[in-house]
DNA sequence: CATGAATGAGAGTTCATTCAT
DNA sequence: AATGAATGAACTCTCATTCAT
């Protein structure tokens, strides 16, 4: 009875999408099972346990990130200025949000030390690094505000995220380009070097 | 047997701090119970359910928050531009999320349509529209970007929600002066009108 | 503070309704107190454990049907025969069932073992005893039928019993007399001596 | 893992002795799995609550009580008067508390109300509607007593009832055939129109 | 391979009982 | 003597995990 065609991924998909509905905690393997339509024993095929199949649903919101935004740069041709990254940033950032919803969602819960694996927490660092690395080419340029890279990291990621948790459930599709554009902007002035008044 | 002089009080700031570390559904009665010295059952002497409890705590905690913020502005004087009175918001964010760390790590948890009933949500509302307000008085007098003033609610509250984020488990009062001030300046950045680029 | 004049007694009247209505097991000893108006400690000041308050509460019902059918045939002077006797037994139940409702129905539930002491069993033979020599009585005069005394007995308070039961919530007190007459004549019947077809 | 042929079967019957035995608010869910020999959850599995099983049990004992009595009937061929009919639902009822002896106990417990749903309390009634038509009809041919149907119902039910608490526990198997005929014309008399003494 | 009935540790909740006031 | 807040064992119910089919 070969139904599914990769159950694994549909599993984590599924999970993914519970996880932003209801928390990790708050979401049953049956649950999980029967939104994929899959019996609860064929989960344990793939995911040794409950928390393995967390972890695993982790990294692979945070690595499609990653690749997101690293195909944005990769994609956008070369640059020569931070703002111009920025937008290309911003292009992966929205695009990632706008596709896997439920993923961005589950990874802007605050709480995963519950069950995260230092794998995962490994993964995670690699996204903050990968824009920290954005943020201090800005500062070294001049572009970019003086400061912890992190924190701006920090800042500018939990702006991103206010923007979608504010535009649930509906997600950034439904923002109007315009309003988009000016989303934009805001955030880029929150990492913009200059004189504020 | 009266031992403790507010238990009410008292297992409210200590469900919050659990909710806090480990999520409303992580959190376990017993765990409560234990961490506030105090049996089980004395929890459903003052709260019928689990659900009613993380409602009270959802809802001191946005009271507060509320509180913090509206003492803040009566505090300060009167101020003449949206940027001052940003100084004063800002000042009642930084103190709440120094003196009810947990309570602000909570509220910041994205998922809590789990178990928070209208009133709770009401509430909700009532901090994010008093957030509007500013913004709106902000547009008209020229001195904040153009937007749906509770998108740039969304986008503010979210980056001091990162920032809050990015230093725990210390706090924000581990952050020095300086850095702090940078940091206000940001997200003021986010919120002022100017042509940036 | 001395409210109630016979505290003991009026938690015993308490119980006695609250067990009627929702069985032993499914009366908490607060409810009791509430009922009563009382605080809970109180009735552990006089009655150790629910368990002794149950069995107290057994044991004053039993009594006090006993000492109604014995006053029932004290107080109406001498018979000659059975039934007559059977009568003023009928009396005296009838007024016991009509005046002391929830005892009446609390003895009535099949089952006290889980909670019945040597002593409250012991009292309940002693009803049933009661009982029985009235049966034989009759039966050596010729009046009652043949068969196990304590058969018989079972047989009849069973009648009585499904009438009581049937009657509720009203009680007994709500059935005109004539019906009550002919209900008696017909457990008389179930216990006179002749030939049935 | 489908070890039990008729899980839910069995937990109906299991439930229904322990009820029996303990009454249904003295019986926990622990007890009936391990006397089912069978964990706690699966008894979820079929009875999503106590409070459904103990409706579950109800209702199939009287059920069960309505079929053997209308088998009865039907087993027994025509007859031509009430006392031949009594005769056949005697026999119903003796097989009945005879093979069911735990379902007869528990239904005869006085006190119900606290579980029992709508549903179950339409299907008691069912049972007294079918013994009142056979008083009814004995009433038209004279054969049986004036008075409530219902009433005398109660008392013949009582009467009955009460033989079965006195047998307990060997239950009405261990009645010699002779006093159980005798029983039987006791509790015809108290049916029976006839001249009492 | 896939399934889902079965399991039992553990979660939420109740309640008999105690004891400081 | 009376009270009722406090307690925790025990109860009802849930759910991650297993395994016979």
């Amino acid at each position: 009875m070969t139904r599914k065609p990769d159950l694994p991924q549909l599993l984590l998909d599924t999970a993914l999408t519970l996880f932003a509905e209801r928390t990790y905690e708050g979401t049953q393997m049956p649950a999980v099972a029967q939104r994929a339509q899959v019996g609860v024993g064929s989960i344990y095929r793939y995911f040794p346990s409950k928390e393995a199949l967390g972890n695993a649903a982790f990294q692979y919101a945070k690595r499609t990130l990653l690749d997101d935004l690293t195909a944005a740069l990769a994609d956008g041709g070369p640059v020569s200025t931070s703002r111009e990254e920025f937008a290309l940033l911003w292009r992966g950032f929205t695009r990632y949000a706008g596709r896997h919803h439920a993923a961005f969602v589950f990874l802007e819960h605050q709480q995963h030390d519950t069950f995260l694996a230092p794998e995962s927490q490994a993964l995670a660092a690699e996204v903050d690094l990968f824009a920290a690395d954005f943020i201090e080419r800005g500062q070294r340029s001049g572009e970019i505000r003086a400061g912890d890279p992190q924190l701006l990291v920090a800042l500018a990621f939990g702006a991103f995220a206010g923007l979608v948790k504010h535009l649930r459930p509906g997600g950034i599709a439904e923002l109007p380009t315009e309003a988009l554009t000016q989303t934009e902007e805001a955030v880029w002035a929150l990492l913009h070097r200059e004189a504020t008044r």
